[in-house]
DNA sequence: CTTATCTTGGAACGACTGGTCCAAGTTTAT
DNA sequence: ATAAACTTGGACCAGTCGTTCCAAGATAAG
């Protein structure tokens, strides 16, 4: 008996995902949402209950279909420590260039957002995920003997981690993607067994 | 003949300072600072033009009085290795614990504030300062032979800068001393120069 | 003390905030 | 067609935002 919806409730946290991941929750208004969307206030409360459900649901949406994606390629990726090089280098690519250049990293952004219980419980399974993955991939370099030995996996897991958060922090100031890579290479080039010589200046 | 004005500029940004470190710009009214130095609204607007100038007094004030200092600190001890050590641990103890606990560096916050010109002028010369002084720390342990060789220590320095900020940004959401601390840990000890064999399990 | 100049308190401004409400419209099952 | 269940548009709410303005107060030079 019951009316159903007029859209797609997915639909929408996606174009709400995009205003507060580029303008910051603060900066966005219920309005902007309207605006963007086409939806009537009505029809946002009763579907997410209000701003912060709004929020939420933006925040989950992009953890399980931008972050998770990318985690789920660096943990599966048997290669080893070139496989950690291309995830991060991805990621500065991604910061830096193109339609999200300057955006910064929901979740990271989330981090100055005064984040309530719900929303800081995203941002802590992120941080888990993403170390899970690092770690991963860590340990698939440390059985192809890439690593140096007597290297503590997961604390270098957490220090990795924290370097992507870094990243997207500092793309949001318009960091430029050649100093952000030449850190990632910085970070990643002593972990790696020792080579003949490193024929850089 | 002109009246002379009846507060410290400098104790009200003060005030404005913590308030904005620990809430957030946007988070932050103009009637929150009234309340807290107990000044009118026209004191403040005369003496300081309103919102923005108010913030970018407060994060000059931040720079000079908290991160200057810092950095002043670890650019001149000439330990090498052990001076970056005692930053970073030091810097860990102030976000994670006492006063500020949680409230994250007032410079790094501002990176999703949205920053006026002026104020990203204060991030990049931030970020500056610090890389320098990390840099020149790294100088001093490359002369005392703790380095390994053929490390970039500008790219390092640049690393390592990137890692306080990522601290800080994590300190916001409760990330555990202890935590941050073996990242630190793990991101400084492959800089070293190898020693017969690191006791750690 | 007068006077010119600045500061100060506090009221007031329009714009906007997130949120509520209800009548009207739409859909589905009977 | 009827009726129940739900959605929708849009007006509306009280509260807050940053800002402006002006009369009253304070100060220092003459």
């Amino acid at each position: 008996m019951p009316d159903v919806k007029h859209f797609e409730p997915d639909g929408v946290l996606g174009i709400a995902e995009l205003l507060f991941w580029r303008q910051g929750v603060a900066a966005t208004g219920i309005q902007d949402v309207v605006a963007a969307t086409g939806l009537s206030r009505s029809s946002l409360y009763n579907a997410f209950g209000g701003k912060e459900g709004l929020y939420v649901g933006a925040l989950h949406r992009y953890v399980e279909q931008r972050s998770k994606p990318m985690f789920a390629r660096l943990a599966e990726d048997r290669r080893g420590l070139p496989a950690i090089e291309d995830f991060f280098h991805r990621l500065v690519s991604v910061r830096c260039r193109g339609k999200f250049a300057g955006w910064g990293c929901l979740v990271s952004n989330a981090h100055l957002e005064n984040p309530s219980g719900e929303a800081k419980a995203v941002l802590d399974s992120h941080q888990a995920g993403l170390k899970a993955a690092v770690q991963a991939a860590l340990e698939t370099a440390a059985e192809l003997k890439q690593l140096r030995p007597g290297l503590d996996l997961s604390a270098t897991a957490e220090h990795l981690t924290l370097l992507a958060y870094a990243i997207n922090l500092r793309s949001r100031a318009g960091a430029s993607p050649r100093h952000l890579g030449t850190a990632v290479t910085a970070a990643l080039s002593p972990l790696a067994r020792d080579r003949p010589s490193p024929r850089k200046a």
